[in-house]
DNA sequence: TGGTTGATACTATAGACAGCATGTC
DNA sequence: CTATAGTATCAACCA
């Protein structure tokens, strides 16, 4: 177990290190709340942590999943709220958004107000300001920078959960450049950066001014392993042998179960989730008792209700459920997911079978978590390729769950001899990866440095070399590289009318909008193009393939067989003229293409009310999928329609339309009726059938015959009253918390959010 | 001839953030 | 380049 500190701060002695709550400055408040909730000892981390971190330092804390960060963070952010400041909080899910918000709420009964802030559950700007703490993804939060929101005036506290996610290429420089504009926004910034174990945490720190804690202590202590041939070698090189019958998997979790364990299995496909899965099921089920078997029976009853349809995922899915095993990928809708992981935490499920949806997520830990593949299909690469380390040591990080067992246990399945040692030394042993910028990314360049200019941050490229000076990027890396990317992406900006020309950096009117939409500039070209050739009365085919065939919505795989269709649909005339790019880089490859026609074929037959389980088996598809797409469509479309109003074009409207129908799922005739709270796609289709075409027809008709054709008074006299009062209804979700107590002094109004232009102020631009 | 078996070729491949204004079955 | 499991295809073989 080794612990390093460094950093500016000279590090308490350890004689004076607290060990319990009541060692540490805080208020009795706090204190009682914490031993409310059977908070008293702290994990070493905590106790090295919390002093700096409560005198008002910078802090990054460098330890395993599970190991009391979050309490770190915690007493951060009530610090501030005490100080009469307010605190962000970051993290890189939703999912992981709304865990935080819940787990922070409990302390909502000291006086203040928590809100949560991420894409499909926002607040309005009114609730915003009223608030002390606001758990954000890093899009959001980007988001309220660009649009200088008056909420940040008083920000004190930053937490930056899985500050090692620096190093995705996709969302890490969000998070880098949120983490710069923040500081540079407030200077007396405190931050406080959670991460994984990494090599350079060390590196991190002195970016941000802070005290470096690291640590490899958990509270159930890891062991990690390779099988091979019925025996385990662990990295301190004990073996084990673990007997037949069955493969590597199959042993491994029998002996899990028969020490009253759970298992995770972390597999490189869906398909592997599946067949893993099925694979271990009627061991699994041979250990259940009769207690344990009705409990994942009513797992399985549980599943049905939530699912929208009886699909052959679904299916297959409910039928391992009563064997106490799950499969868990992202075909499956939330809904679905959640339920499985509630299931697993109460231990009415052993095993999970998993792909890496469930590595990142939220904290979910088994006894036991078995590693069976180590490569995965690289899209970029072609092939396979192998998963990094720091991935595979997170899913070990799984391993060992409080309370319910002594020891977590992480076992990598070699596939050959010879890929043994490599394992053992290479992944298992290797040490802990650095983290490294990916600002230099291109999709990520064009991102910020057009938001960068359009929020007013950055006039220059004087002033662009000073931001860049100031994020980790800066710090580490060599500038000439990245300045030299710089210039071809302002270039590409300026060259498609989002940058004014000229040696000053400026942002046209176009270039406003597609910040305030955060948009890629890439898709905010491709979506005026395809707005521009429009005719009038354009088929919804051509608009989805419109959105469908930016980068924002990455296109689905081909089936085989497949290719023919949607080489077709792309030789429609609208379809070919909206979708086709002449010119670099905006041509997309036809492979792509035809993903990207294929994902508007599937939103097209959403649109038609093709049933779920219809789409699944036309297009090879899950739920998850259907659901993840429609929501992408809806944002773009969003985009599209306000992109449309800023160039004078006759397509607002429609576009807006077809977003709603996107959302339910719903043909135009439905249209009408969806904007009912309480009613959908199913719910409309049901009034439609019954002869109630329209919220018109509806107000005419007698509330008992809605009752019945809905099967419910309930619903039916929420749908008569919304009739009555189109502005009442049912209030909307409370998200933010009241306290209880006296309200902390609230800030006085804001400026309000800039407004979006009018049309006539966005110039013409060369296309 | 019809059916089975086995060698071989081919096929497919993880996940999830954002706008806006409030709720699907 | 750094893979593998599932499936389709087809020839060889047997009754």
């Amino acid at each position: 177990m080794g612990r390093r500190t460094t950093g500016p701060a000279v590090p308490p002695s350890p004689s004076l290190r607290p060990s319990t709550v009541d060692d540490l400055p805080l208020d009795p408040e706090i204190r009682a709340v914490l031993r409310a909730h059977g908070i008293e000892a702290l994990y070493p981390p905590q106790a090295e942590a919390l002093p700096h971190v409560l005198s008002g330092r910078s802090l990054v804390l460098a330890c395993p999943t599970a190991s009391g960060k979050s309490l770190v963070a915690y007493l951060a952010l009530l610090r501030a709220v005490r100080e009469h400041r307010t605190g962000l909080y970051l993290v890189p899910l939703r999912a992981l958004a709304q865990e935080k918000f819940d787990e922070l709420s409990e302390f909502a009964s000291l006086g203040f107000k928590v809100g949560l802030s991420i894409g499909d559950f926002d607040l309005p700007a009114a609730k915003l300001e009223r608030l002390d703490l606001l758990v954000a993804t890093s899009e959001k939060a980007d988001g309220l920078l660009r649009r200088g929101s008056p909420w940040l005036d008083r920000l004190g506290v930053v937490v930056a959960d899985e500050v090692h996610l620096m190093r995705d290429p996709d969302r890490g420089p969000t998070l880098e450049v949120t983490l710069t504009r923040l500081r540079r926004r407030h200077k007396d910034l405190q931050i406080v950066a959670l991460s994984a174990t990494v090599g350079n945490s060390a590196e991190l720190a002195s970016w941000l001014d802070a005290v470096h804690v690291a640590s490899d202590f958990r509270p159930v202590p890891l062991r990690s392993g390779v099988y091979l041939d019925g025996r385990v070698t662990f990295t301190d090189l004990e073996t084990r042998e673990v007997g037949p019958p069955g493969d590597g998997v199959q042993r491994l979790v029998r002996e899990t179960l028969a020490g009253g364990g759970q298992a995770i299995i972390f597999v490189s496909t869906r398909r592997g989730s599946e067949q893993a899965a099925q694979h271990v099921a009627p061991l699994v089920a041979a250990t259940l008792s009769a207690e344990e078997k009705a409990a994942a029976a009513e797992v399985a009853q549980q599943l049905h209700l939530v699912a929208e349809e009886e699909t052959e995922g679904l299916r297959h899915l409910a039928g391992l459920v009563p064997r106490g095993v799950a499969f868990h990928n992202a075909a499956l809708d939330n809904a679905e997911r959640r339920l499985l992981e509630r299931a697993f935490l109460t231990r009415k499920l052993k095993v999970l079978a998993a792909t890496p949806t469930l590595a990142a997520g939220i904290n979910l830990p088994a006894r036991r978590v078995i590693i069976r593949d180590t490569t995965r299909y690289d899209d970029h690469l072609g092939m396979q390729a192998p998963i990094p380390a720091l991935e595979i040591q997170q899913m070990c990080g799984r391993a060992g769950r409080p309370r319910f067992d002594r020891v977590g246990e992480a076992i990598v399945i070699a596939r050959h001899p010879e890929d043994e040692a490599r394992l053992l030394d290479d992944v298992l042993g290797a040490p802990p990866e650095d983290v490294e910028s990916r600002l230099a990314a291109e999709p990520a360049l064009r991102m910020h440095l057009l938001a960068l200019v359009a929020s007013g941050e950055v006039r220059s490229r004087e002033e662009l070399a000073t931001f860049f000076r100031g994020t980790f990027y800066g710090r580490t890396l060599p500038l000439d590289a990245l300045t030299e990317k710089v210039e071809a992406v302002r270039g590409f900006l300026e060259g498609h009318g989002l940058l004014e020309p000229g040696p000053g950096l400026r942002a046209t009117g176009f270039g406003e909008l597609t910040s305030d939409l955060y948009l890629d500039p890439m898709s905010a070209v491709a979506l005026r193009r395809a707005i521009e050739r429009a005719p009038i009365g354009v088929r919804p085919f051509a608009l989805l393939a419109a959105v469908a065939a930016t980068p924002d919505l990455p296109p689905l795989f081909l089936r085989r067989g497949e290719e023919a269709e949607f080489v077709a649909r792309y030789a429609e005339e609208e379809v070919e003229l909206l979708v086709k790019a002449e010119e670099e880089p905006l041509d997309t490859p036809l492979e792509l293409m035809l993903g990207s026609l294929k994902t508007a074929a599937v939103l097209e037959a959403w649109l038609d009310e093709t049933p779920i389980v219809a789409l699944t088996e036309r297009f090879g598809i899950g739920a998850g999928d259907l659901h993840a797409k429609a929501e992408d469509a809806e944002w773009l479309l969003f985009g599209l329609s306000r992109i449309a109003a800023a160039f004078r074009k006759p397509l607002a409207r429609p576009v807006d339309d077809l977003a709603l129908r996107v959302r339910y799922g719903v043909k135009e005739e439905l249209l009408d009726l969806v904007r009912l709270r309480g009613i959908g796609r199913a719910r409309g289709r049901l009034l439609f059938s019954a002869g109630y075409a329209d919220r018109e027809a509806l107000r005419q008709a007698p509330l008992d015959r809605i009752a019945s054709v809905l099967r419910s008074p309930t619903l039916a006299r929420q749908v008569a009253l919304q009739l009555r009062h189109p502005e009442a209804g049912s209030p909307p979700k409370e998200i933010a918390m009241e306290p209880p107590a006296a309200p902390a002094p609230s800030p006085g109004a804001g400026t309000p959010r800039r407004g979006h232009r009018r049309l006539d102020e966005y110039p013409e631009h060369p296309a």
